[in-house]
DNA sequence: ACCAGTATGCTAAAAATCTAGCATGGAGGT
DNA sequence: ACCTCCATGCTAGATTTTTAGCATACTGGT
């Protein structure tokens, strides 16, 4: 049960956090990635990091005038999917109702209401095509 | 707005790994982990990651006869909480509700009503309690 | 008491990651 | 057309991570 972790061998730890701070915003030049590191290093190497990344084909780049905008190349949809799960098995043993309660026990996570009628929503939705 | 990212520093890949393997199984001696490993190193090596990872203090051990069983150092609850805002953060600015319906619009992503009947007493449970 | 089996601690070295700096080329302004 | 600024490509070095193997100690059975 739960066999498959890493289809792709893994990610270094500068890797992963550019590769982050990419789906975060969709796209980013290596500038705005060294802006929104915590602890960045210099531009150069958020570049070589960001041609490594191109390398191994988790990142492809357009071109802005002169400059490189950097992507990332899976789908956001997949990526966030494989990251849920992740964070479910490794966390609430697949349960998708155990991360929730973590979210909702987490006083004021600031949910709002919308969101809580938004989710509701997804529910009977789930309940209805889901079978 | 979501700032902090890291409290703890950061881990190497394996360091990484390691961690996630006991926090899914609440705890482990060091061959356990390298069984659990997909892509596993030698015993040896399995033995002084846990050793690093006891050192900088994410992990501690309780001896069980002659062996060393591993746990994670802190509390499971709120890894859990932090690794999930991250996801949240990253994939998702942050909306619950927008990792929700990536999970159950994942097809049969195998949510079971009883899974959804617990979600929606969350909920009401949320609108209570976080008013 | 002795032997076999298994655990840990440690050290050293290989491998991978991360970083910086330098050289080159194009865009735009004057 | 020329000069300046900014961006990229590349290479090489410093660091960190990852790995293996050896020496020692304890448990249990005979």
């Amino acid at each position: 049960m739960a066999e498959n972790h890493n289809p792709v061998p893994v990610l270094s730890r500068r890797e992963r956090q550019i590769l982050d701070v990419l789906f975060r915003r969709k796209e980013a030049t290596a500038l705005d990635i060294q802006a929104e590191l915590a602890d960045a290093p210099s531009y150069s190497t958020v570049r070589a990091l960001l041609r490594i990344l191109e390398d191994k084909g988790h990142v492809r780049h357009r071109e802005d005038g002169p400059r490189y905008i950097y992507l990332p190349v899976v789908a956001p949809a997949e990526a966030s999917r494989s990251a849920l799960r992740h964070v479910l098995d490794t966390f609430f043993e697949g349960s998708a109702a155990g991360a929730m309660a973590a979210l909702l026990g987490d006083n004021g996570a600031a949910i709002t209401e919308d969101e809580l009628k938004r989710m509701e929503s997804l529910i009977a939705k789930a309940r209805k095509g889901g079978k």
